[in-house]
DNA sequence: TAGGTGCGGATTGTATACAATGATGTCGCG
DNA sequence: CGCGACATCATTGTATACAATCCGCACCTA
């Protein structure tokens, strides 16, 4: 039997956490500069372990190096919006097969994250709705049981997060997404792909134009 | 009216590209072990570039980095194979629907890499002919015109070229694969999606066993 | 006043040096 | 003879220090 370990996370790891986290609840706003020292004291390190933070986040999309001229936070931009949700589409359509396939059942943790986005949305903690939102749909994405797809998604994920921080406020966030989620995880385990990617479709596009309608109202 | 600068390359990026080479030919084969002396050593740098070098091919999992025991070019095992076509024929699948609706044309680039490949063929030289098959379907997958996509394929690339690499020896190389190159081309070019799509597939899924085929064979 | 030129501070890039950690092999003990 | 503790070595992790580069500003010139 596995047993958890105290700190399975090493100081580097918590480093490139705490960066990521940071650029993903906008923290650290699109555009915005990077300066190493700030950065390295801020964190508590030296700016070598910093700088290796950084090239995984550019490796990731997160930021954008420019030589002797030091890391941005990547600028978003509209498009992102459309391209970024037509590639993720493609992934989660292809995990949603996989996962039917295999009549994988995710039903009882949706339905606990259904209760946690529940409490959340009273208390209006929109990073807690966004981060069930993404471990919803990572969990749908393991069970695929292709760890490649699940990274890929990943990668799609963190920017996802990244336009909801930028432009999701509350009150547009609205808790019948958690309907699609439960109506999604129930399809899959019972092994109807067709159903579930149909809603999904449905959901994401929902959740995109969301997105495009507050983004066209900030102007 | 643009100049071509002679070297737009930093040294950073002429490393990082050097070490990803080294891995995806095989030079730096599956498990072995990465030193960072070494490995400095060779290229001429000190261990400071070398591990930032490191952290982006961790990023873009060509290497696993354990923490204190160093870096190990990441391992590739059999499931690899089905579950990287798996994710490459869905991403690939979307920029060909998206490249269709332009009605993007590559068939000039396409022939011409043809010819190429004839050569490459004679000659026996394989990483010519790998490097000649992953620039077409880069061309292709830039013709959706989304970026993302692009970046998302890229990543599943460096893997394929690991597999192609590791399982495909001379001789095993077909020239009918450039017929479905062009093939598919020329049905972007008219526009037509499903008929791309479904070449495609044939294309993808025939390439994917020739790699089973022969990783049965070995071993 | 517009534009170019050079200086100075700010910031990044990398080498060197040392501390911390993990592997290896040897010795002693049961 | 097997096994475990310890010393030693190889290697990684990170701080410090300095060199290279860039950016902004003042100044000079036409």
């Amino acid at each position: 039997m596995a047993i958890a370990l105290p700190r399975p996370e090493t100081r580097f790891e918590a480093l490139i956490d705490a960066l990521r986290e940071a650029i993903l609840t906008g923290r650290f706003r699109p555009g915005e500069r990077l300066l190493q020292d700030d950065l390295a004291a801020a964190f508590g390190v030296s700016r070598i372990p910093l700088r290796e933070a950084l090239r995984r986040l550019e490796g990731e999309g997160l930021v954008v190096i420019s030589p002797n001229r030091g890391a941005v936070v990547r600028p978003l931009i509209p498009k992102d919006v459309v391209e970024l949700y037509d590639v993720r589409l493609a992934l989660e359509t292809l995990a949603l097969r996989r996962a039917a396939e295999r009549y994988a059942d995710v039903r009882e943790a949706t339905r606990g994250r259904h209760g946690e986005a529940r409490r959340a949305i009273e208390a209006g903690a929109l990073t807690t709705l966004f981060h069930l939102d993404r471990d919803y749909h990572a969990e749908l994405a393991a069970a695929s049981d292709n760890p490649h797809l699940v990274a890929a998604l990943d990668g799609q994920w963190s920017q996802i997060m990244r336009l909801m921080h930028a432009y999701l406020r509350a009150g547009t966030y609205m808790p019948e997404v958690w309907d699609d989620h439960e109506a999604i995880a129930t399809a899959v385990a019972h092994g109807d792909g067709a159903g579930a990617i149909a809603r999904l479709e449905r959901h994401l596009l929902l959740s995109r134009d969301r997105i495009l309608d507050q983004l066209r109202a900030a102007g």
